[in-house]
DNA sequence: GTGAAAGCGCTAACAC
DNA sequence: GTGTTAGCGCTTTCAC
């Protein structure tokens, strides 16, 4: 009996209550074909006895490597990014490595903090408005395997990102047959890559049919609350209020009741995700595959990791988006349904 | 000039660089004052050439310590465990740890996940329902520091949770304030500890008033489609529907207007944590301090693991949650805005 | 089949 | 002040 298992076991215990050597320790538990069976139900025995489970680092060290990756996000607020990230712990923990998670979160120390995670996995996913090309470019030089995810591409690494600028036509075109003709963008193109093809798509659109679209109203932040201050000093009848994102526009939707305005009647607001929030709000918006952006992120970085002979061109993926046409575009017939 | 440094550097090739021992780097770098500020200067250069950063492998082992906990949570899907995440997250990243996550999600093997994942940390935020308490026990009793969350108590052990029972009578109270006497529970309350205070608070406060709470009814399930489907073959006139949590409420909510129920007039509904989707479609609900759950964790798990010669009792914190009263409980008067 | 021993890259005693 | 050296806990040649 063991007398107690305070302290963990190292394999040098198991050794030893086993009567082998550290390396047969090490050979039996991993299941080599080079011990005897009955050499390994002893040590297993013995482990057990012990409650030993192999030091992470140790292996890690020896192995050269942390069976771990990491993904670096802005932000966790918002459904979007837990979505991406859920996608993605569920794809790595199907493939058999940890994730560690970073939000940069508006942290001044944003590089330090990556590079600290660099050093403690063996890939790194770097999303959106984290930190810039130099960096990322700077720590694929070490030869660390890098997938970019929402985010534009940089030479030589894999990129996963969803459809934004072409859907965004869809959407603009989609406004413009309800008959709008005055637009604005709310949210800040530079904000994030994802916000820039965006916008593109939307002015491109709307210029394809003659209609201009103003320089975006750059936003303090991506939220309901940004989206609700400002569009108190801008909403007007006969305006279409395209919006960077869903947040935004619901908080637009309070800034319109809170003014009078009736949507979609004197007003129309678009947003962009598919939030939860949406469907009840009634508001038009564009879906995007955040678990599948996640997964197919986590699956790229493994294949960086686990075949880095295979120095394969870099990859790069558009997943589809899709308009969500509800009653916050504009009057439809009555079959359209929430 | 470095040629090259795509292996990573070790401290050997920046003492060899510098001209020094390793231990003079290792002191060197880490700010020690048995350096001379000279030699310092010399080893930072030889540093920055070979882009040399520390393998946090190396360290770890030397140092018996990760520098990282990780967190353990049933799922990321909605809202409110991304909320709690990312509170846990900006709190260790204050802390200067790294977060590893990882979400049992319906993992049949969240034993073995967790057991791995406890290899790899410093201490351990389990969260509600992922894994029993005899695995939490186990690892506590190897001396890894654990901190619950939104979980029942363990003796010797730290637990955070929101309040549930008091909130769910002060919600149960405000339900026959409106005259509501028919009453049925949505959620499994053997699902979640959460789910089981809230379904004991409800049924306290109606038998206090002679009402009866008939046996929760068990979803297959936490989400909107769970409630959707439930609710179908469930709900009608004058009956008030407590929901175990909001998703499951919306989903009554779009069951209730495709059978042509009026809510609040026809029937009442409830749910809870307060998404931004409740606000949007009117849902009376019980708002939490999700960030500060997670914060509170991170932070009583560092203290744990920084001063684990301090054994303090196991401490306990109930955080605050409030009811938000909209229109999908009863008719109110006019003034209670949305 | 099994053991001895050499690392993996660092930190921290202990010498000088 | 700086260097030497012994680990930290494992994996993996290389001998036997």
């Amino acid at each position: 009996m063991a007398m107690k298992a305070l302290s963990r076991a190292t394999i040098y215990q198991v050794a030893q209550l086993a009567g082998v050597s550290i390396a047969t320790v090490s050979r039996a538990l991993r299941d080599s074909e080079l011990v005897t069976a009955a050499t390994r139900e002893r040590v297993r025995a013995a482990a057990k006895e012990l409650r030993f489970t192999p030091s992470r680092l140790g292996r890690s060290l020896a192995e050269g490597r942390h069976a771990a990756n990491g993904i670096v996000f802005p932000e966790l607020v918002g459904p979007y990014y837990a979505e991406v990230v859920l996608g993605y712990e569920a794809a790595a923990a199907q493939l058999g490595t940890s994730v560690l998670i970073l939000a940069t979160n508006g942290r001044t120390d944003a590089d330090a903090a990556v590079r600290e995670l660099a050093g403690r996995v063996d890939g790194l996913t770097v999303m959106g408005r984290t930190v810039g090309d130099d960096l990322v470019t700077e720590l694929a030089a070490t030869g660390l395997p890098i997938v970019l995810l929402a985010r534009d591409p940089v030479p030589g690494l894999d990129t996963v990102r969803a459809q934004n600028t072409r859907t965004a036509r869809v959407l603009a075109a989609h406004l413009t047959g309800h008959g709008h003709r005055r637009f604005v963008f709310l949210g800040d193109p530079g904000g994030s890559p994802d916000v820039a093809g965006r916008y593109r798509g939307v002015r491109k659109a709307l210029s394809d049919e003659g209609v201009a679209l103003p320089a975006p109203v750059r936003l303090d932040g991506f939220d309901l609350e940004a989206g609700q201050r400002a569009a108190r000093d801008l909403i007007a009848p006969g305006l279409a209020v395209v919006c960077a994102n869903d947040e935004i526009a619901l908080g637009v939707l309070l800034a319109a009741e809170a003014a009078g305005l009736r949507v979609p009647e004197d007003l129309a607001v678009t947003g962009w995700d598919d939030l939860l929030a949406a469907r009840f709000a009634g508001l038009t918006t564009v879906r995007q595959p955040m678990r599948e952006l996640g997964a197919t992120a986590a699956r790229w970085l493994d294949r960086r990791i686990t075949e880095p002979d295979h120095p394969a061109a870099a990859r790069r993926r558009i997943l589809p988006t899709q308009l969500v046409v509800r009653r916050s575009c504009g009057t439809h017939p009555p079959e359209v349904a929430r």
